[in-house]
DNA sequence: CCGATCGCTGTTAGCGGTAACATAGCGCAA
DNA sequence: TTGCGCTATGTTACCGCTAACAGCGATCGG
C-alpha cells in the first residue's frame, strides 16, 4: 500500500499533512491553496499534487476563525413550498455566483419564534450578510440584527422602517392598484379569498391597500374567505365554490396568491361561468405556473427575481453608487390583466377616473 | 448612556465580554450558555442576564473548532424550483427538529461540475452529516464523499451501488409498473413526454424501465418529445400538442414528471378530448398540486416525504435496529390512478396478466 | 562591490471557544 | 480534627488555520 494515498480514516487530514507530504511549511501550502501570495510554479505544484492525492479539503470553520472572515450569506425565508421564495433563491445565487459568497437558506414557516431562533443560528456563524424576508421581527430578533455588525437586508416588503437596507415593493400600493383597476372595470361587488396566516404580513398589506382603495370609491368587501395548509389549488377552487354559493351576487374574487387563484380559475371554467364576464379573478405574484392555465390570470408580479438579485448585490457591495447600509430599493410591480378582468371599463355610476 | 447596555459596535462580543460583565471565568460562561456541567442557580443566572443585556451570541466557528463538532447536516440537491425537493426537505427537517443538529441545503441545477463544487463547499465546513440527491457523482466526488469520515445518504434512487446509505425508490421498477398498468388497461400507442436533461437519471431511469416492460409485451414508445427549461405547464401543453398532431394514433401519454403531465392534461380537456377513453395520460411524482385539476392525473407517489425523514433519521442517529453505516433503504411507490387511465381492462389482443 | 529591493518561504502568535484536568470550599463520617 | 467525596469554578492547552512579520538568497543600480 502506498504512503501517499492510503491515510487512516479515522485521523482528519489537516495542512500538516499536505505540508508533511509536500516537504514546505503550513503556510505556503495554506498560500498555494488560497491562491494568495507569491509561490513558485514549482512548489504550488508540488503542493497541488500532494494535496489532491491525499484528497485534502481545507478547514473552513479553522480558516474562518483564523482570517476573521466567512464567506456565508444568510437567507431567512418563511417557506420554500411556494413558488415565491424559490425565485427569489434564484436571484440570490446569479448574483453570489459572480463572488466568492455563497448562501445558506433558513426556513421560518412564518412563525416569528422560529424566525429569532433562526436569526440567531445563523449569525452564530458569522455570515458575511443576512439577507430577511419581510420588515416584522421579534423585539429580540430586532435587537440581534441591529446589533449584528453586518449588512442586514430586508427583502419582499418596504411598507416600514428598515433595520439596514430593503428592497422591495409596496404591497399596500399593490393592492390599492388592483383595487383600481377592478373597479375601473366596472366590478361592484367583490369578495377577498386568502390564507388564514396572521403572520404573512405583505399579505395582510395588500388586503389593507385593496380594501382602502375600495373605500375611496363608496365600496366594501362583499365576502371574504380563508384558508389554512393543504394543496393550494384545491383550497382555491374549495374556497371559490364557497363564496360563490353563499354569496351569488359576486362579480369579482380577490385572491391572495396566484396558486389558490389558479384553483378559483379551473373551478369557474369547471361550472361554465362566464370568466372575465359574469365574474373576474384575480391572483397575485406573476408565478410562471399561470402560463399554462387555460385562461391567464390576472396577477400582478411581485419582483421576484429582481429582488433576490438586488438584495445579493448589496450584500455583496456591488453598488451601483459608492454608499454603503441603509438603502431602501423600491421596486414596482407591473398588474398582468391576462385574461380575468374585462378590459372594457364599464361606465360605472361613480364617473370613473 | 448605561455601560452594560451600549457595546463598540466595531469590536465584535466575545465570552470575555460576558465574563467580564458577569463576573465570573469565560469557562463557567461558556457551561451555562450550553447547558453543560453543573453551575449553580445564582451563577446561571447573573451570566444568562449579561448575556441578554450584552446581546452576545455565540461564536460557532470557535466553538465547532474547538470541540470538534459541528451540528450542520449539509443537503445537496439538485433543484428547488420543482415540487420534489422542497418536500424532501420538509421531512428531513422535521426529524431534524427533534435533534440538534440543522440543515443546511445546496443546490447543484442538475450540473455535476456544480455537485462536485458543492460537495466541496459543504464538506469543508466539517458537518455531521451529508444527505445527496442521486447515486451518480463525478470520480472526484465520490472519492471526496468515501473520504469524508461522516455518515453520507444518497436519496431517491437505489438503482445503483451506494456509496454508504442510500434511501430512495427503484425507479427502474417505478417506470416498469406503470407500464404494466397502462398495458393492462389497453392502451397500444404509447408516447413518452420529458425533460431533456442528462443528468436527471431518476427520470432516464423510469424511462429505461418503461420501455424494457413495454418490450415485454412487444410494444415501443410511438413517439417522444423532449423540452427543457420554461414553465413546465405550458411546456406540458405544447409538448402534448406536438405529439398529438404529428402521430394522431397516440392512445397514451406517458410524461416525466406532473407538472407537464398536469399541462398535458389541461391541453387535453381544453380540446375536448375524451380521457381516460380515447387518450390516457400519466406523471410522476404524486405533487398535491394534483388534486386541485378539473380531473386527477394518474401518477406515482414518489415517497418523497419519507425519504426525507429516513435519510434525516440515519444521519441523526436514529436507526430503530442498532448498525450503523451502510443500510439501503427501498421505499415503494404507489400507483395512483386517478382518472386519466381507464380502469377497465381492455380485452387486449395478448391476454392481460 | 555594497546596500536596497525583490521573490519566495518560514516563524510566531493568535482567532474564540471547549475538553480535560486542577482546585477550592464545603459537609460529613470516623 | 482529619480526610474523603462532592459540587462549583478556574486553568491550561489546544482545535486548524491565517495575518503579520521575519529571513534569506538572488538580482540590481550606482
Amino acid at each position: 500500500m502506498s504512503k501517499l494515498t492510503i491515510n487512516d480514516p479515522k485521523r482528519p487530514l489537516t495542512l500538516r499533512d499536505v505540508s508533511e507530504a509536500s516537504g514546505v511549511s503550513e503556510m505556503t501550502v495554506s498560500r498555494v491553496l488560497r491562491n494568495r501570495g507569491d509561490v513558485s510554479a514549482v512548489t504550488r505544484e508540488k503542493v497541488l499534487r500532494a494535496a489532491r492525492s491525499l484528497g485534502y479539503v481545507p478547514n473552513k470553520i479553522a480558516g474562518a476563525l483564523a482570517s476573521q472572515r466567512v464567506n456565508l450569506v444568510g437567507v431567512i425565508i418563511p417557506s420554500l413550498s411556494n413558488m415565491v421564495f424559490p425565485e427569489v433563491m434564484t436571484g440570490i445565487s446569479e448574483v453570489l455566483e459572480g463572488t466568492d459568497l455563497q448562501p445558506v437558506v433558513g426556513v421560518t414557516n412564518y412563525s416569528p419564534d422560529r424566525e429569532e431562533t433562526v436569526i440567531y443560528e445563523m449569525l452564530s456563524w458569522r455570515p458575511s450578510g443576512l439577507i430577511i424576508a419581510g420588515l416584522e421581527h421579534t423585539a429580540a430578533a430586532h435587537a440581534m440584527l441591529a446589533q449584528a455588525g453586518v449588512p442586514i437586508v430586508e427583502i419582499m416588503d418596504i411598507d416600514g422602517t428598515p433595520l439596514d437596507s430593503a428592497v422591495g415593493i409596496s404591497h399596500r400600493r399593490a393592492g390599492r392598484h388592483m383595487a383600481q383597476a377592478i373597479v375601473a372595470a366596472g366590478y361592484r361587488n367583490i369578495a377577498f379569498l386568502g390564507t388564514q396566516m396572521p403572520n404573512d404580513h405583505r399579505a395582510r398589506k395588500r388586503l389593507e391597500g385593496f380594501e382602502e382603495e375600495l373605500g375611496l370609491h363608496g365600496l366594501k368587501l362583499v365576502d371574504r374567505e380563508y384558508y389554512s395548509g393543504g394543496s393550494a389549488l384545491l383550497k382555491g377552487r374549495e374556497m371559490t365554490e364557497a363564496v360563490l354559493s353563499r354569496t351569488p351576487s359576486v362579480d369579482f374574487l380577490y385572491y391572495s396568491n396566484d396558486m389558490i387563484g389558479a384553483g378559483g380559475l379551473l373551478y369557474c371554467l369547471d361550472k361554465g361561468l362566464d370568466v372575465p364576464e359574469k365574474v373576474g379573478l384575480a391572483g397575485f405574484n406573476g408565478v410562471e405556473l399561470l402560463d399554462g392555465l387555460p385562461r391567464k390570470l390576472a396577477t400582478m408580479d411581485a419582483c421576484r427575481l429582481q429582488i433576490g438579485r438586488r438584495a445579493a448585490e448589496i450584500i455583496s457591495g456591488k453598488h451601483s453608487d459608492g454608499t454603503v447600509g441603509g438603502k431602501v430599493i423600491e421596486l414596482f410591480p407591473v398588474l398582468q390583466p391576462g385574461d380575468t378582468i374585462r378590459s372594457r371599463p364599464t361606465a360605472g355610476p361613480c364617473g370613473a377616473p
